[in-house]
DNA sequence: CCTTTTCTTGACACTGTGTAAAGTTGACAC
DNA sequence: GTGTCAACTTTACACAGTGTCAAGAAAAGG
């Protein structure tokens, strides 16, 4: 079989990329790096991935997968009352972000220049826009969003709070602890959404 | 008087580079396109500005001379109550940050890149986080912070919610008038800071 | 042994920054 | 009018990083 090599390569490739992006320096993580922390030459990478873009993308994927994002977040769907559900999902999605928030600094630094890793990782912050959305939509099921609230509006507010760069404005540059991002967001999304 | 000729190119240069860096298209703000937009040569650029970062410094700049922000938040500075002060020092910076959005946009581009462009935009950053540390000081002179909020936690979140990323999100890219995002900062941080 | 797949080496085009050198232009001095 | 100086132009280059291309090596499988 011999996609089993390129497979072994591909998910060598994968993990030297994600060992990399969570490295201390973002500047080191060039295809040349990458492909030398995968043990092959930076050509080898072009015939596994087309662009460094898409191997961010399947970085991310890779990622999805080891992390299991979908089971994560299945305890916060699970939830009973709106307001629970919402504690729920900001601490399985809070926790979720240190996970990821190698190959998401570099998508956030290629964004400005390429616009293919804008669209990936747009459709993803969307994905996330989604799960802020559900959330309100059990609060106002509830009748416990604020008046004042629209859904659209709710759910972007919940979505500007749980960006990563908010995140990374708290934990990494303001030096938070993860316990008080998490405990912090969920009382500053109960205080505002709720009426 | 030849340095008068200077400071005249040097002055258009500054408003090219502004009109440039706020317009539509945030990739076509290479050092060619502004010196082309001042009726220069691109090395006749570096003849004023030793470097793009130092050219976004300088043009920063220019454009605080413009606005006068420090005129803007001496409306803020003036309010007798913490809560009072609180709202001013939101509209006042809110409405501030369009106006420098562009400069802040190419700003926030070049930081992942380049370690000059990353200290001066820390620097300014830095700036507003004491402007948020004055307003929260205010609140707890009132005995109106919520008792959950160290002065530095407490700092950090309205540092935090005032982002420029944040803004970007729910005005640029959910479609949030200004003064939607003025109110909903506000009645925000009313809601999380105060006790 | 021969073929195919995977990978290597080396070269190149392209973009953008920043440096360098030689020549042009215009203002002003004498 | 001639000289001089500063501001600017044109051309060229070094450098980093992405992505393409072609020639060959190495290994695995029939």
């Amino acid at each position: 079989m011999s996609s089993e090599k390129l497979n072994a390569t591909r998910n060598r490739i994968l993990e030297a990329a994600q060992r990399i992006l969570e490295g201390e320096d973002p500047g080191k993580s060039r295809m040349n790096d990458i492909a030398k922390a995968a043990g092959i030459s930076r050509q080898a990478l072009y015939l596994h991935f087309p662009s460094r873009s898409e191997l961010l993308v399947a970085t991310a994927r890779h990622l999805d997968g080891v992390h299991d994002v979908d089971a994560q977040l299945a305890a916060s769907r699970a939830a009973q009352s709106g307001v629970e559900r919402l504690d729920a999902f900001i601490e399985a999605f809070g926790n979720h972000i240190p996970k990821v928030w190698g190959v998401a600094r570099a998508f956030m630094a290629m964004m400005d220049s390429d616009e293919a890793a804008r669209d990936a990782w747009h459709d993803r912050m969307q994905a996330v826009r989604h799960g802020c959305a559900a959330a309100v939509a059990n609060l106002e099921r509830d009748g416990q969003l604020a008046d004042h609230w629209t859904h659209d509006q709710a759910t972007d507010w919940l979505w500007m709070l749980l960006s990563m760069r908010n995140w990374e404005l708290l934990v990494r540059e303001c030096g938070w602890s993860q316990g008080d991002y998490i405990t912090q967001m969920q009382r500053s999304a109960r205080e505002v959404l709720i009426g």
